[in-house]
DNA sequence: GAAATCTGTAACGCCATAGGTTACAGTTTA
DNA sequence: TAAACTGTAACCTATGGCGTTACAGATTTC
């Protein structure tokens, strides 16, 4: 169990990607053929990164796709697991 | 670059949970305190694994959320990548 | 053979989220 | 000062997760 809350992939793109190579949002948002207020929404943490966004990403920046969606997944998860106590789920065991 | 398509998550739920306790879906369903027609849709293959699934699952059957959720990502990335050639995405590079 | 159970799925509604466009106000930079 | 960048609100569409009810076919049980 992760303890400490991972931060949103979009703070990552922001510190890895963006800011090393010099380049605006707006013309990451350009480049990555989507707009400005979808990149800007995840680089704020106010959106995902769906499987699509993962692979443009793996495109502009030369990365993984898969690392940028199992950040993604990881972020999911903790905030799922903050309600694992909420949910009424019976343990099923073998008879 | 994964090759061959990986098998939709709800399939290994029901080789790897359901058959080895011969529970029915009607029992896994109620046990994860979700409807019969939610569960049946991930095991066909007709719905993905969200976190909150994935930790109700965990719970069932004593499992890693990680893991289900990871198997979702793999399927949904492969299915994104297929189509990598129709995104126009420029690749950005240092000045 | 009849009844009960399991199963997939259609139909319908609710809600969240990804994504688009346009527009505005505030901050930086040239 | 003017131009560019930035966050974000408002509004619209599409998709997907989830719920309930209902049906038909298959399987099991009595």
């Amino acid at each position: 169990m992760r303890m400490h809350n991972p931060p949103h992939p979009g703070e990552i793109i922001k510190i890895l990607c963006l800011e090393p190579l010099g380049v605006t949002v707006t013309q990451a948002a350009a480049a990555l053929d989507v707009s400005r207020k979808t990149l800007s929404a995840i680089l704020n943490g106010h959106a995902g990164i769906s499987p699509e966004m993962a692979v443009r990403l793996s495109i502009a920046f030369g990365t993984s796709a898969e690392s940028w969606l199992n950040q993604q997944t990881q972020y999911d998860l903790w905030h799922a697991e903050q309600r694992r106590k909420e949910l009424r789920v019976a343990k099923l065991v073998a008879v």
